[in-house]
DNA sequence: GTCTATATTTAGATAGAC
DNA sequence: GTCTATCTAAATATAGAC
C-alpha cells in the first residue's frame, strides 16, 4: 500500500526502524546485519529479501531522517512568526540534549562517517541538511535580514559543533547551553 | 631518544604519522592495519610489535593530535593580545578549509566516531577539545567577558559545526565564510 | 628487531529448501 | 515470501623463522 513492493508487513520497515537506531548508537560502519536484523527480530538471511546489500539499508535510514526532517518544518509552518519557528526548531534540538550526549546527533554523526566515502558527489545525505539549511535561511530571510544565508549557517553549525562537543563529553549540558545562547542571539536580531 | 622503548629509528613515527592520514581520509574503523601497514612501508605482521592491537595505534593518533593542538596553542600565546590569539586560532582554521571540505576536521570527526564506542568514560580525545576550550576561554576571560565559557564554547561549536557542514557538501567556502563571520563576532564583542 | 606465513574471527552475501 | 545453512572475503592477531 505504501510502496512499490508486494510487501505484506511490517518488516521493512522494522529493519529501517532497527538500522537507524544502531547507526546513531554505534556509526554505520560498526553495525553489522546481523546486529540489525536481531533488534528487528528478522533471520539474517532474510534481510537479502529487502535489501540487496547493506547500502540499501543504509540508504533507506538516510531517506527516513529525510522524511522526519521535512515532517518536523511542515509541522513548525504551522507557527505563525519565522521567530516562533526558529525557536520551535530550538527548542525541538534541546529537548534532544540527552541522547545528543549518548550518541551524537543522529544526523550530524551520519552525515560525518558518510562524507568520508569515496564517493564524489555529496550524496543524499547532504540533502538533509540542504532542506534545513534553506528552510532556517527562509526564516531569517522573512525576518527582513539581508543576511539569511550567514545566519542560517550560523545557526545550524552552532547547534552541530555543540552536539558533538556534548557527544565528546557525554554530558548533555553542553548542548542545552548552546542552544540557550542561541536563542537569545535569535531574539537579539532586528 | 624521543622515548622509553630501546625503537632504533623511525617505523613507529611513520606507522603513527600514516595511521593519522588515514583515520583523516577514511575514519577509524574502515581504516586497516594492512593500509596502515602498507603507507608506512611497513610489512603488516611488523606492526604488532610497535602496537599490541589496533586501538593502540589509535590511541597513538589521538595523543598526537593533543601534541599537535598545544604546539599550536603555544605558539599562538606568544601573541600580544587575546584578540589577535583567537584571530590567529580561526585563521588557522580557514586554512584548513580545502582538506576540511575533503575530510572533514580531523579533531571533529574522530571524536565523533571515538564518542561512540561503548566506552562509559569521556576518554582521551575528549581531551583535546578540553584544551582547546579551556585556551579559547582564558583569552575571552582576558577581553575582560565574565560569559567567557558561553563565548568559547559558542566559537568551537561553530568552527567544528562548519567543519562538519563543509564536508558534507563537499565545499571549501561553507567553512571560510563561517570563519569570516566569527571573526566578525569576535570583533563585535567588548 | 624484522619479517613471512598463517591462524582466527567476523562480516557481507548467496543458494536453495520450505 | 520466509528462513537455514553456508560460502567467500577481509580484518585482527599470532607463531615463529631469520
Amino acid at each position: 500500500m505504501t510502496d512499490s513492493a508486494t510487501t505484506s508487513s511490517g518488516k521493512r520497515d522494522r529493519l529501517v526502524e532497527s538500522a537507524k537506531a544502531l547507526i546513531h548508537e554505534q556509526g554505520v560502519h560498526p553495525t553489522t546485519l546481523a546486529d540489525i536484523a536481531e533488534r528487528a527480530e528478522v533471520p539474517v538471511g532474510n534481510v537479502y529479501y529487502y535489501f540487496k546489500t547493506k547500502d540499501e539499508i543504509v540508504a533507506a535510514v538516510v531517506d527516513e531522517h529525510l522524511q522526519q526532517v521535512r515532517a518536523l518544518l511542515a509541522r513548525l509552518d504551522s507557527r505563525q512568526t519565522p521567530r516562533t519557528r526558529l525557536k520551535g526548531l530550538a527548542r525541538n534540538w534541546a529537548d534532544a540534549a540527552p541522547a545528543v550526549a549518548q550518541s551524537g546527533c543522529p544526523l550530524g554523526s551520519l552525515c560525518s562517517e558518510l562524507a568520508k566515502r569515496a564517493d564524489e558527489s555529496p550524496g543524499a545525505s547532504a540533502e538533509i541538511f540542504n532542506v534545513l539549511l534553506s528552510w532556517v535561511e527562509a526564516q531569517f530571510r522573512e525576518l527582513g535580514r539581508r543576511d539569511a544565508p550567514d545566519l542560517a549557517l550560523m545557526l545550524l553549525s552552532g547547534v552541530q559543533g555543540a552536539a558533538l562537543l556534548s557527544n565528546t563529553f557525554g554530558d548533555p549540558s553542553v548542548m542545552t547551553r548552546q542552544v540557550r545562547q542561541l536563542d537569545r542571539w535569535i531574539d537579539s536580531l532586528a
